[in-house]
DNA sequence: GTGCTTGTTGGCCA
DNA sequence: GTGGCCAACAAGCA
């Protein structure tokens, strides 16, 4: 499920409660496929009696240190979300690492398991880390630089190409429908068929959808919304777009569905048009 | 039972 | 080496 804004929610989620706070206790499924990559003991070890310290999110990717030197990684898959519930939890099946402090468990939960935790101890973040792509509102993220992707790629439907997170980090399903479908334009067009002034629309209604979504569905600051989705404006094609028989917020008129580049791709063929 | 699923990766092929 | 496609991963839900 989580994209740019919804990755953000949930970090949140752990750090307004749990920031400053220092672990006590640390429950693992050590041999839960999320571990892959990572020695789940020693992140045991090393997180138990340490603060939870300052956190980020970047694209699907959270980090949070702990301590000095720790580093912990969080990504949360197709299923995976953050919470935190009484420091009573009696953990459950898919809560694969609970941080239990005084006053809160914060739990990482995922049914599936596509999530990922990893753990680095050292002074400076881990290589994974560093490598993410630069933000899609940063200053790095250019025309030029979507103009270039978008020929490297150029056989590729746009909505294959959308969800590279090296050129587009953070963005995931949904929101690649977003982005397609306020540029108005069709999910299977080959990226190099795109004019110039069309090059720029997407690339302005990429920056428009991170931004909006941050706001809506992260909150700003310190402030948390209740819950996912709770501040999504109906005028979003992501309101209409999950089930059969939606239509259109723009054009009232029916949404397709199909899958392109092998996703589930909902688009409004009246106002994007076929190819 | 069937057929989906908001993500990523590795393998295959051109 | 690069780009493009697809199956696999696992579990829950309709």
């Amino acid at each position: 499920m989580p994209e740019l804004a919804e990755v953000e929610f949930y970090r949140k989620r752990w750090a307004l409660p749990g920031t400053g706070a220092v672990i006590r206790k640390v429950h693992v499924h050590a041999d839960r496929k999320v571990f892959r990559g990572t020695d789940a003991q020693a992140l045991q070890r090393a997180l138990t009696g340490r603060p939870l310290g300052p956190s980020q999110a970047a694209a699907k990717q959270m980090l949070f240190r702990t301590g000095d030197s720790g580093w912990l990684g969080i990504h949360l898959g197709m299923s995976g979300e953050l919470f935190t519930a009484p420091a009573t939890l009696n953990p459950g099946r898919h809560d694969h690492l609970v941080l239990f402090q005084e006053e809160h468990a914060l739990v990482f939960r995922d049914p599936r398991m596509f999530g990922r935790v990893l753990f680095h101890d050292g002074p400076a973040a881990p290589d994974w880390w560093r490598r993410i792509a630069p933000p899609i509102l940063s200053d790095a993220f250019t025309v030029a630089a979507v103009t270039a992707f978008l020929r490297r790629r150029r056989r590729s439907p746009l909505k294959a190409v959308l969800l590279q997170q090296e050129r587009f980090p953070g963005v995931g399903n949904w929101m690649a429908d977003e982005i397609l479908w306020r540029a108005a334009l069709p999910p299977a067009r080959p990226a190099g068929a795109l004019t110039a002034t069309e090059v720029r629309r997407l690339w302005r209604e990429c920056r428009q959808v991170c931004r909006q979504a941050m706001t809506a569905i992260a909150g700003k600051g310190d402030h948390l919304p209740a819950d996912l989705n709770v501040g999504i404006p109906r005028s979003w094609l992501f309101l209409h777009r999950w089930r059969d028989g939606g239509r259109c917020p723009r054009t009232g008129k029916p949404l397709a569905r199909a899958t392109i580049g092998g996703r589930t791709t909902c688009w409004s063929p009246a106002r994007q048009g076929r190819i």
